[in-house]
Order: structure tokens, then sequence, then C-alpha cells
DNA sequence: ATGTTC
């Protein structure tokens, strides 16, 4: 079947061929019914980010994909700045290093029932999570500095957390490059007392069972089996990040025209990666990157202490923290020879194959970990990276299900008290201080994720690995 | 995503 100025060049991979203003074609990968389900808004968002200047490849949207901000969420695209390559604030995103981490606890669901209620009641006390949710911990102009600088690794320096966990986070915990001097103070002032805070929308922590290992090798270098108990952290750079964006987003809307840069759509507003302008957002991305990092060390922190508090034979250890909002520096090969590209992946995963050396030891055999959320009420996916993802999308794979419909028409269908009693009565307990939140994120907003997940495994992008389920779920 | 419209 002919999808409107879609070729099909293999079961899984859809191209838009060069054409007018592109630069290089676009590729999307997805089943037919997936693509056939995206709103033709991905198509051209994907053909106008392959018009930027400098981007190298194509450019690529994952299964998941859907309509965003100038780029498509779910959208990859790698720039050279030896050849005009530019940043781009919107194909970042908002919601700098959005992203999901995964922690084992060492316990079996038979385990976890016996306290299953107070687990829930403690974390959602516990936990700060919705919109404008603070916390404490407030932080000193010197300290926003050290952890914007630090990330991760500032968390750890000062108690939130294990040394070794910084062994399972991306960039080992701290990106460098980061320039805390370039964010701005409101950006600063906004975060000053939301480290350790959730957020709202799709964030979430979620207690999970392991109930399918599909590649039972990755899955144990995981540390993962069936019927295992673990925690995901779903969330981002909080008001920091966002504020980060918007603040760019309009520099760079202004500035463009003296840049000699034609934007298609003025959402995809961007700089040279080597001028003054995109130096200055790369240094506070990266600063937004590392406030992402920190957030979710400290939320590992006090998931750890309520857990002692209920569980004192749990362990949580981390699995691995993938971001997915995200312009990263990395070396890739294109036409046979290795260049340093700018790979902007908006809501999607960084996937790196086996023997990548920026892997964990343990974790090199299997490839990466892709920690694939799903909607409150669905099950999540671990899969690990391939080596045939590099020549795919630079080593990228999906990031969740994707939305299938706004939250404006989810709450038109969905009350929040019905679905938390829907859920409820299948065996999940949903805790929120938004009932409209939780219709707004109602599973049946968004895509079957089997299918994304189908689709991201059989397109080479990452293979499937294990499935999780929700048994718990604290929402923003 | 977001002090849910500086």
């Amino acid at each position: 079947m002919a999808i409107s100025g879609l070729e099909r060049r293999s079961e899984h991979e859809w191209v838009i061929p060069q054409t007018g203003p592109m630069r290089v074609p676009a590729v999307i990968y997805a089943s037919e019914s997936l693509v056939n389900a995206m709103d033709a808004k991905v198509f051209e968002q994907a053909c106008n980010v392959a018009s930027l200047p400098g981007i190298v490849g194509a450019s690529y949207a994952m299964p998941d994909a859907h309509w965003g901000y100038g780029f498509p969420i779910g959208g990859v695209a790698a720039f050279d700045p030896t050849a005009g390559g530019v940043i781009s604030a919107g194909g970042v995103g908002f919601d700098i290093s959005c992203g999901v981490r995964t922690l084992r606890t060492g316990m079996t669901r038979a385990q976890l029932e016996a306290g299953r209620e107070r687990l829930a009641n403690e974390l959602f006390r516990t936990i700060p999570a919705g919109v404008g949710s603070t916390t404490s911990y407030r932080l000193t102009g010197r300290e926003m500095d050290d952890m914007l600088a630090g990330g991760a690794r500032w968390a750890v320096e000062n108690g939130f957390g294990r040394p070794e966990d910084l062994l399972r986070v991306e960039e080992h915990g701290c990106m460098e490059g980061a320039e805390p001097s370039v964010v701005s103070q409101r950006a600063k002032e906004r975060q000053r007392d939301e480290m350790g805070t959730l957020g709202s929308g799709n964030h979430y922590l979620e207690v999970q069972r392991v109930v399918n290992c599909y590649d039972p090798e990755a899955a144990a270098a995981f540390g993962l089996a069936e019927d295992d108990i673990v925690v995901s952290i779903h969330c981002g750079s909080r008001g920091l990040g966002h504020q980060i964006g918007t603040e760019f987003l309009r520099e760079m809307v202004i500035a463009a025209p003296g840049l000699g840069i034609e934007l298609p759509d003025r959402e995809l507003a961007c700089a040279p990666i080597e001028s003054p302008l995109g130096q200055r957002y790369l240094g506070a991305m990266r600063a937004g990157i590392n406030c992402a990092l920190a957030n979710r060390q400290i939320l590992t922190q006090m998931t750890r202490e309520v857990f002692a508090r209920v569980f004192p034979e749990a362990q949580l250890e981390l699995v691995y923290d993938v971001s997915h909002n995200t312009c990263k520096a990395e070396p890739h090969y294109v036409d046979g020879r290795s260049r340093g590209l700018f790979v902007h992946r908006k809501g999607a995963t960084r996937a790196y194959g086996p023997g990548h050396p920026e892997l964990p030891e343990e974790y090199r055999k299997a490839g990466q970990p892709v920690i694939i959320g799903g909607s409150m009420g669905t099950a999540s996916y671990i899969l690990a990276g391939t080596q045939e993802s590099e020549q795919r999308a630079f080593s990228s794979a999906c990031h969740g299900a994707g939305r299938a419909m706004s939250r404006h028409a989810a709450t038109r269908q969905w009350q929040g008290r019905q679905v938390v009693d829907e859920l409820a009565a299948r065996g999940i307990i949903v805790k929120s201080r938004s009932l409209r939140g939780v219709a707004e994120e109602a599973p049946g907003a968004y895509k079957e994720v089997a299918g994304v997940v189908e689709a991201t495994d059989r397109a080479g992008l990452a293979r499937k690995v294990a499935r999780l389920e929700p048994m718990i779920g604290i929402k923003g």
C-alpha cells in the first residue's frame, strides 16, 4: 500500500526522498500500521529537519514518533559542526535530558505483595510530584553551579547515592562541557528547590515486575529475571531545563536571519554549532543534562530510603539511566570514516551496540540497556542496543509508547477517578495528586507500546530483552 | 515538558 510521499525500503523502513530544500532524505522506522497511524505532521517535520544546514545522513523518525515542537518527538538528526551544522533548542526539547532509570530491588513479586499498599503510601508521601512540586533541599548559588557542572556525580558526592551508580549512567553521571555561567539566574531560581522532584505530565515513579525475558542472557547481564521487582523513575530537568529551552529558542529565532539560516518553520530555530550562540546553548543545555541526571540521582536516594523503611532487605541497584532529550557530540562512521557529529535525540534514546567503550564492562557484550517507558497501566520494556543500529539512526531507538491523542482529547474521553479504579481492578495501585493529570495520561491516550517495541526490534534499532508490568505508579 | 499564558 502506498502512503503519500513515502517509499517503502524494507518491512520497517520508509523513505521520503530528498526534494526541494531538503539536504538529505527523511527516514521513518515503523511498521505499516504505525506509519498509517502517524500524523502527517511527523513526515512534514522530519522533512523540515532534513533541510537544516550541516545535517548528515538523513532525518530520522522512530516508531513512536509524533508531532512535536519543530522536530518530531521521536526524531533523530546529526549535524557536522565543520560543515555549518546547527544545534537547535527545539531539537532537544523543553525538558532537557528528560529520561528514565531503572533500579533492580533483589525482591520478587511475592515479597512485594506483603507490603505493597504500604510501599505505595510511603512513596506517595515521600516523593514530591506534580506541577510546582518542591523539596526541602534548597540549593545555594554555589551549590547550584556545582550541581550544574557535576550532575549525578555531584549528587553522589553530596550523599545522594553510591559511587557505583555512576558507572550505570550515560556520561558516567556527569556531562562534560556544562557551563553553569551561561544558565540564566531565572532558570537557576526556578530550580533552587526543585531538586529531587518528579514533576508532572508523563513523569512517574513505577514499581514494576519483570514478566518476560525475551533474551535471558542479556537480561541476566542487566541483573533481571522473571518475577523480579524493579523501580523505574521517569523525569527530567524540571523548571531549569524548561527555562533554558524557552530563552534560547527565543534568542535563536531572533538571531537566525543574521546567521544566514533560513527556517522552514520558526520552531526549528537553531544556530551553527561553531557560533557563539550555538556554543552558549551547548554549555547551558549540558548544564540542563546534569540537572536531570542529578535530579534522578536524588530521587533514587529518596526511593532507597523509602524501601529501607518498608523492605529493609531490598538492595536497589541501578540497572541503567538513559536520557531522551539531548544533543550530544559523538563519533560516528559515515561513508567509511569517523566524524565528530552532534546528534539530536528528541524523544529518542541512545542505543549503543555491543562493545561500545562508553558501556560499563558488564554490559559490553549485551549492548546498552535501552529503557522504554510505557504509559500508566501498560508495560515498559528493556531493550539492548544493536551493532546494526549504528547504521540505522546513529545508534538510536524509540523512547516510549508515544501519545496517540492530545491531553485535551484524553480529558474528554476519561475521568481520572474512573482510570484509577479500573487500574486498581487490574491490580495496579496509582497515586496522584491530580485526577485531571491521570485522565490526560490514561493508557488509552497512548499508542500500543508493544507494537512500537516490536517495530523497534524488527527495524534493528534495538532488540527486546525484557517486559515490565506496573504494580505501583506514583504520578505527577 | 512548564511557577499548565511573561
